[in-house]
DNA sequence: TTTTGCCATCTTGTATGCAATTCGAGGAAT
DNA sequence: ATTCCTCGAATTGCATACAAGATGGCAAAA
């Protein structure tokens, strides 16, 4: 029985799918970016119907917005929205903390390991860093075996790519590496409090600290105001 | 400008998805029921493009099992897969309550008390009675103004439904809508502690009282075996 | 020159057609 | 009687065709 081809996974749609996901975490699609069936399908070999299961899927997984009649474009979270994410990203996360707290097996602990390594070999370059940051937490998750726990974790990983792409502080290096290494020592020791503490001040750090206060958020005519009283206008 | 049908909210494929998404809820279609294309396209007078795109996004909310040359079936979560999202529920409505704690406009709190009145209002009917109370809760989480919280409260909730449908006792009023009633107090007085306590509890009774221990989840094999024995078989 | 309105064009929305796959019924061989 | 094989019906996977709605530019009017 041959393999159909390099199908990574599912049908051909998944496949669509996890290029345009992959093309939007490494910043490659930037938020706003627009996302026309056919220009995508002409360029991945595969025809509209394909392209539009997989915008259908991102979208549900919001990282794509799908405006009826005028198409879909990679999706742009307000920072109140951000702000909101990473509320329910600590949330989940705490949970992810206290399932693992003390039950990590020695394999778990060497991935761990292996991927923390991986990330400081990757901190010159900033699409991988940005993209193992977040497979850190993801990997996590993985291992609750905790099925809805698992894509909500995910799914909220992703968007927040997207708000630190919006809102993000250009040089931030989001997730430090060393507070993963605390964390993982913290779990791998049972310090179940402790280690919630940290995944708490870990992801507070990056709305207090790497997020703006505010831009790109206002619409025009509050942009304007501003620059319109400094020249003395209206 | 006329309306363009009885298109209740955005494209039709919505409006096959909402048919879909309620006749499951309503348990109108069982765990385990076959979704063919065709039959589900010709019975609402769509095209099977439309009636696949809404069985994505059912897949994707965790409703519909899709597997690849085998069809659509609402899903069958296994009873693991069951206590494992009430515990991700129990952490997100967790967030919910602290959120709302104290903050409820009046508004809002006669939307609430309406609810639970229409809940014991309907006490008799199993299947609005289940609705209902499961409303109860995403209008909660609805209030809370936090789009994820909102979608995975609301996921959460809708899947909650199969697994009761699955594994629940028969007679179980599942949420008592009494809970909902002292929840509510909770909420308005500000004593956040006591409502998140409540909501636990709340959510801890199903697992615990409502799901049955064991049962339609073993294989063929496993069960057989005590009838085996039974008989002085193998 | 600015504005308004219309038309060409491009993109999305939806249906349908054809290929590929699965599943079950029957029939032949053991 | 049982097992295995083959073929046909039914269903999904995917592409394409056509309809409908948006977008932008050009021309005519102000």
């Amino acid at each position: 029985m041959a393999k159909k081809e390099s199908d990574g996974g599912g049908g051909r749609a998944q496949a669509v799918h996890r290029v345009l996901k992959r093309a939007i975490l490494d910043q490659a699609l930037s938020p706003g970016s627009k996302l026309p069936e056919d220009s995508i399908g002409e360029r991945l070999g595969v025809s509209r119907t394909l392209v539009r299961e997989a915008l259908v899927r991102l979208s549900q997984e919001g990282l794509v917005e799908l405006r009826p009649n005028k198409g879909a474009m990679v999706a742009r979270p307000t920072l109140e929205e951000g702000r909101n994410l990473f509320l329910t990203r600590m949330a989940l996360e705490r949970l992810v903390v206290e399932t693992l707290s003390g039950k990590l097996t020695r394999e778990q602990i060497d991935t761990l390991s292996a991927h923390i390594a991986a990330e400081e070999a990757a901190m010159k370059e900033r699409a991988p860093s940005i993209r193992l940051a977040g497979e850190f937490h993801t990997l996590l998750a993985q291992m609750t075996n905790n099925t809805s726990l698992m894509r909500y974790v995910n799914e909220l990983v992703a968007r927040s790519s997207l708000i630190l792409a919006l809102y993000g502080r250009p040089h931030s290096s989001e997730c430090a590496v060393s507070e993963h290494q605390e964390l993982l020592d913290k779990l791998v020791a049972g310090k179940t409090d402790e280690a919630a503490a940290l995944m708490a001040h870990h992801l507070d750090s990056v709305t207090t600290r790497a997020l703006l206060p505010q831009d790109g958020e206002r619409n025009i005519k509050e942009v304007l105001a501003a620059y319109a009283v400094a020249e003395g206008l209206a």
